[in-house]
DNA sequence: GCAATGATTTACT
DNA sequence: GTAAATCATTGCC
């Protein structure tokens, strides 16, 4: 079943980032069904010099981050690669998570034509900007309610438990000085398809 | 109006 | 290992 609003607007963006591994999620483009269990998350919150919405600073681009817990943030990262987020918390408050890497479970042979590739290996989806090719998500995507909309995410009922996770700093935000240590990222240990 | 740059991926000098 | 690809967003550096 879908994860209900209540999940997404709790306070603590960590855990919820936590608690995302293992759920599904699933996109439907041009009547296409793909998706993938989370394997691989990072909390963002505008206390923080990782995150867009530092400094409680909102701009065009990242002001769905400050609408309600439950909707989708879409953005162009580099100029090529789509990155896909979920916002959090309670409207006024930005905090997303992102979603950096998925393990196939519907459509992998959509998926596959969509990246361009010819077999199935962890290549399909190992990284944030690959996962939201494979199932066709771009910035149309923005601002979607995840309840309501062609992409959403499902508590499939499997469980992680903490001796599977693991939990270290980010990745790519240098820029971030100190904040850049935050122990922020949560990853399925062992598992093939998380990135690099 | 314009130049700088990034929550990355891919292909190679 | 390093560099190129490529453009929306940002701030006036």
């Amino acid at each position: 079943m879908k994860l209900s609003e209540d999940f997404y607007q709790r306070p603590d963006v960590a855990k919820i980032a936590r608690e995302l591994l293992g759920k599904i999620l699933t996109t439907k483009v041009n009547g296409f069904i793909t998706g993938g269990m989370i394997v691989e998350t990072e909390a963002y919150s505008w206390k923080e010099r990782g995150c867009h919405a530092f400094g409680d600073k909102k701009t065009n681009r990242n002001a769905v981050m400050f609408e309600k817990g439950g909707l989708s943030y879409v953005y162009l990262c580099y100029g090529i690669h789509n990155l896909f987020n979920v916002v959090t918390n309670k409207a006024g408050i930005a905090d997303a998570v992102l979603i950096r890497a998925i393990e196939p479970v519907k459509g992998h042979d959509i998926m596959l034509q969509r990246r361009n590739i010819k077999t199935m290996s962890y290549q399909l989806s190992s990284g944030p900007g690959k996962l939201t090719k494979a199932l066709g998500i771009d910035r149309s995507f923005n601002g979607k309610d995840l309840g309501k909309s062609e992409i959403w995410i499902e508590d499939d009922g499997i469980r992680i438990s903490n001796k599977q996770i693991e939990i270290s700093s980010r990745i790519g935000i240098a820029y971030a000085k100190e904040d850049a240590e935050l122990p922020w990222r949560f990853c399925i240990a062992g598992n093939k398809y998380i990135s690099q």
